[in-house]
DNA sequence: ATTTTCACCAAGCGCGCGCTTGTTAAAAAT
DNA sequence: ATTTTTAACAAGCGCGCGCTTGGTGAAAAT
């Protein structure tokens, strides 16, 4: 009668039963971090839809079969799992980011280059497994000051990109608001589309960008 | 040797010491709900500025001078309490819509309705201790399904709004991208204003509105 | 063959939370 | 003058939370 955690109706004993000790190395690949991806993963989604202090380190433990204490053995504390899926998130952003910015593109008009930043950015927000982002977007609040800091630091990088292209878009008239503001409304609108967007139904990214675009720029005349 | 709450370096005896039971009627003047109004007012600031979660209602008691069970007598929850922020959040903005779409308006060019109804949402959003709607943006999360389908529908009437002026604008070529998705993005970027805007320094709020009709709409030709 | 390292389980501690219950003093109603 | 109502205090219950500590079996290293 193994009386699993505290309370006695919850069914420890029934979970899958990962075998313990070391995971095995595959053919001499290295297997690092499987199990804290999982865990990040879980994280993410559980963030995500309930929000960071509505979602227990157990609901996570529970997320990839494991028991209440684990989790804390791959990360220090809970607020040392929600950073490192914020910084997840930004490192990927900036992935899809520096893509979209190829040099082999940068010769082509701004506005061409400004469809390509935020498609991107569609991708990065509303793409399908992605809530990294929206969880940075909406909570990092229950970050520490050093760690809201540094991710700080990563925001500033991803949106100076942002900057210039702007500049482009406004010496040519195409953007007939300043160029600062219009970055801060733009990325606004952008972003609370995580509030309405649905996947299933309706616009295509594709779409969605060609509407954003029509919105934001006067066409060339 | 009164140990005051549970724990005991809490120095509830030192509290401003109120006056207990009905509350002085002022010449014949209706004092009803003072405190909670009291309530509602400090409730909407810390939800704002700690959120929902990590706020919890011995915050709100102190912070009008109560002890912590009294909230309760008000409200019958803590979601009920939140509930009620947003809901007096969205009265507020409809009655400050409803002014910048007042009938001697109705008869001025789209650009200039539009101009208004961006002006008064930036009051509500914006305006100096208006924490109820950013609350309302932030932590609607945390309501019952009732209590969130009820939002849902004041915040429909509130953007119903805005779609004939949008109709007008796309008619006249003023508007180039699509009702419907323009709604939701022009609102999207005036709602992650409460995000970066600061009262203290930089644009006015005329100046934001100005900056927005800019972005969103060409001039008429 | 032995030792070390890894990745987890098992159990539970202490704390702060939302909320309840009984009481009380002042004002209002009678 | 008495009764009723109001708006709070005083105390604390039970629960779920983040996190810790000690142990353990399997793989890896020696």
């Amino acid at each position: 009668m193994t009386a699993p955690e505290t309370r006695s109706a919850t069914p420890a004993d029934l979970l899958p039963k990962r075998p313990r000790g070391r995971p095995r190395k595959t053919e001499g690949e290295r297997d690092d971090g499987n199990r804290r991806q999982d865990l990040l993963a879980a994280a993410a989604r559980l963030f995500r839809h309930q929000g960071f202090d509505a979602t227990s380190t157990r609901d996570i433990a529970a997320a990839v079969g494991m028991h209440s204490g684990s989790p804390f053995y791959h990360f220090k504390s809970k607020s040392a799992l929600l950073f490192a899926v914020v910084q997840e998130g930004m490192h990927a952003a900036m992935a899809r980011q520096a893509q979209a910015l190829q040099p082999a593109g940068l010769t082509d008009p701004p506005s061409a280059q400004m469809g390509r930043l935020i498609r991107a950015h569609f991708d990065t927000l509303l793409g399908p497994g992605n809530d990294f982002i929206p969880v940075m977007l909406y909570e990092s609040r229950a970050l520490t000051a050093a760690q809201r800091s540094a991710l700080a630091q990563l925001q500033d990088d991803y949106e100076a990109a942002w900057t210039p292209v702007l500049q482009a878009l406004h010496a040519s008239g195409e953007l007939q608001a300043p160029v600062k503001v219009s970055r801060l409304l733009i990325l606004g609108a952008l972003n609370w589309a995580v509030q309405w967007y649905d996947r299933q139904k309706g616009l295509s990214l594709d779409e969605l960008t060609d509407a954003a675009m029509a919105l934001f720029f006067a066409r060339k005349r």
